[in-house]
DNA sequence: TAGGAAGTTTACGTTAACGTAAAGGTTGCT
DNA sequence: AGCAACCTTTACGTTAACGTAAACTTCCTA
């Protein structure tokens, strides 16, 4: 029974169109340790792991994470957790986060907030305009 | 009558302190047009506006916003709304920032179920090392 | 077999957002 | 008068996240 994994392995063009970014971009991902793809021969083979951590970096770029901040968050899931020591400091940054995200969710609302209000205001002058 | 206006006078220091930020920053931003404070002399003298915009500019950078995507936000509270063109131009600009704030909405919720999962998780680990 | 497409490494260039240092002016003590 | 605490301008340095170009290999195919 020879099993079908090969269909999650990617090159780095497929990825690069997937995710509308240039191959320098993901080769720079791998120097900062944040992809690692296996080789054949020199060629660097993408399997799903690197192609859901691609994904999460973007994510995290739209956030405003910057690329060591995605890069800890990866390593979260990786710590030993053998230790209650480690697990402490584990949770501390985790609620870290959390809180630097839940400041973000309030700042986004006040801003969609005054660009409703913004957008209201161009919609009023406009038709101020039309009935003229 | 001599009304007070005087109040809402700060210097650059003040201000630094306030938002605990450089006053370096602060002069940066003026370079690139985001506040303009007046002098006295050779001294800059910053106003309840100017204040107001330091604030903002640090919201905005907690949201990833460059600092000229800040600028072109502050512009549109500015901008002469007297042609329907421009109009219908600054109301495109609205709606592709309210999209974006959307998406960081999606995704810092997205974020947050992660961490509160990886959260329980810690904690489940550390009640089973404490029970042992 | 010649060429084109996709891959590689190496390395210098670029932009944003400041940091940092030098050199100097003004004000207020003491 | 002196100096400490501010302020100023000018200008070179720095980091992150790539862009861009050169020079080369490997594979496919017309």
């Amino acid at each position: 029974m020879t099993s079908k994994i090969s269909s999650t392995k990617y090159s780095i063009s497929d990825l690069s169109k997937e995710f509308d970014i240039t191959t320098r971009s993901i080769r720079f991902y791998e120097d900062q340790g944040l992809v690692s793809p296996s080789r054949k021969g020199q060629t660097r083979i993408y399997n799903q792991r690197d192609k859901v951590r691609l994904k999460l970096i973007l994510r995290g770029k739209r956030l405003g994470f910057s690329l060591a901040e995605t890069g800890r968050l990866f390593e979260l899931y990786d710590v030993d957790k053998t230790s209650a020591k480690q697990l402490n400091s584990i949770m501390e940054l985790i609620n870290n986060k959390k809180n630097d995200l839940k400041q973000q969710l309030e700042d986004i609302n006040a801003v969609l907030i005054e660009l409703n209000d913004l957008e209201v205001n161009c919609q009023e002058t406009l038709k101020a305009l039309e009935n003229k």
